[in-house]
RNA sequence: GGAGAAAUGCCAGAGUGGUCGAAUGGACUGGUCUUGAAAACCAGCGUACCGCAAGGUACCGGGGGUUCGAAUCCCUCUUUCUCCGCCA
């Protein structure tokens, strides 16, 4: 949610930012300003009405206390228009209240000077590339089916136990989901960043702290009898674990990691491109979470796309790296940078990680704040990224390690994995 | 699942209808004292919103109600604790 204080003071800016995502702001920030002025107006005079309500029964008080009931009783007979008065504004405030808030989720977060504007996946910036894509001499094999030969994962298992996109991971397949989890949350501690276990579902409370609702309410599994949701990503857990948080000064730095499934109904999505691994209701990925001082989060961008660069590398892995443009930027995001990998089997790119930088967006919702040099409450900036996501870069190893004589583990996921080829 | 108890500020903990946004203690911040520290003493010490300001409003787990007036009474929900049952 964006500050209401900088929509008042920065409208233009707002709106011209939007204009990146091919979003019109204008006339739902126009609505939004002149249902706050209304807002203002009625809050002062209900608070107005307020204050001499207030004033009223302290005399009343006194004189109670001091016998004089005759005239505490006269005075009671003038509270009750003020009070008719008070509950009438009140409605009036609040249903500007409700009025401002369902604008304010309406619009999506500004993206970052860097990001251009752009409506699809097809404006997206390539900002980096690592390393060529595999040669072959030979056809290589698209994952499902090297799955499948090798038995390392039983989709239609998971068809009769549960549904499509719950695969069963089998043998060395589930050892090398093992592995890949153990390899990442080591990274990760090795990068100073804390690893939690957390739940794997969460309450209402917790998705809008972190966004997911109300945009994606029909995206998450939600549990009805105890009104809870599955977590589509282990950011709704690690970072609404300091909702409400009040740092005591502008010294911090939080580092969060954790492996978790996660939960996505993808409900409305195509069913063309999602053979395999490419796209699942239940995956599991190693997330990375930092609350960072404003000042600071840029570079906390930075680290975080070294840290999965580093990941990739050590993967032997050639990926590239990509600024996503307005138009396919997140709507929490201010600024997302997808890692895609080439899969030659697939003759794609898949996306193997997004890391995001939020700035205010989720903390305005999380009151995430910290007391800045001038003793004021400030809001922080949150950023996380996947690092990383299990299935897609299982795909890629199996896709791009493969051999006619099997799949060659790297290096990096021997003493994890125990073997080292499959 | 059954029975009972509880939820107050950073923490502990008072407060059962009226100058209570809330005693007291601790913690913390500043000061005095000290070569320095400790101790002692003095002062400060919640959040949010509206307002140029003065100031005002709201918040004692959440929501609703009674009342001129609610931390205090009533209803309801949630959470925590204890005991019993069940169980990884």
């Amino acid at each position: 949610m964006l500050e209401i204080q900088r929509i008042r003071n920065d409208k233009n800016s707002i709106i011209e930012g939007l204009k990146k995502r091919h979003f019109n702001a204008e006339s739902i920030i126009d609505e939004l300003l002149s249902i706050d002025e209304k807002w203002r107006i009625y809050k002062s005079q209900m608070e107005t009405t307020a204050s001499e309500l207030n004033q009223l029964s302290k005399e009343i008080g006194i004189l109670f206390r001091e016998g004089k009931a005759d005239e505490a009783n006269a005075i009671k007979g003038q509270t009750a228009e003020l009070k008719a008065r008070e509950a009438d504004l009140k409605e009036k405030v609040e249903a500007f209240e409700a009025q401002i808030q369902e604008r304010m989720y309406q619009l999506p977060n500004v993206p970052n000077e860097l990001v251009k504007a752009g409506k699809s996946e097809e404006d997206n910036e390539m900002v980096e590339a690592h390393g060529e894509p595999v040669q072959f001499n030979f056809t290589p094999l698209p994952h499902w089916e090297l799955a499948t030969k090798l038995n390392l994962i039983d989709f239609e298992l998971g068809v009769k136990i549960t549904g499509a996109g719950f695969p069963v991971y089998i043998g060395k397949g589930a050892k090398l989901q093992r592995a890949l989890i153990g390899f990442f949350l080591e990274e990760a501690a090795a990068a100073g960043y804390a690893e939690h276990q957390v739940p794997h579902v969460v309450n209402e409370t917790s998705g809008y702290g972190t966004g997911q609702l109300p945009d994606k309410e029909g995206q998450m599994y939600h549990i009805g009898d105890d009104d809870l949701y599955l977590i589509p990503t282990g950011e709704v857990p690690l970072t609404n674990m300091y909702r409400g948080a009040m740092f005591p000064d502008d010294n911090f730095s939080i580092k969060l990691t954790g492996h978790t499934p996660c939960f996505r109904r993808e409900a409305g999505s195509y069913g063309a491109h999602v053979r395999g691994l490419n796209r699942l209701h239940q995956f599991d990925k190693v997330e990375i979470v930092r609350i960072e001082h404003p000042s600071n989060s840029e570079r906390a961008l930075n680290e975080m796309l070294d840290h999965v660069k580093g990941l990739l590398q050590k993967l032997g892995l050639q990926y590239r790296v990509l600024r996503l443009c307005g138009g396919d930027t997140g709507f929490a995001a201010a600024m997302t940078y997808d890692f895609e990998v080439f899969s030659a089997a697939q003759e794609k790119w898949l996306e193997v990680s997004s890391v995001s930088r939020f700035d205010t967006f989720q903390s305005t919702r999380l009151k995430l704040r910290f007391k800045n040099a001038d003793k004021k409450s400030q809001l922080c900036h949150t950023l996380n990224g996947s690092a990383l996501a299990l299935p897609r870069i299982m795909a890629a190893i199996l896709e791009n390690h493969q051999t006619e004589e099997g799949i060659i583990i790297p290096n990096a996921l021997h003493k994890y994995t125990g073997f080292k080829t499959i």
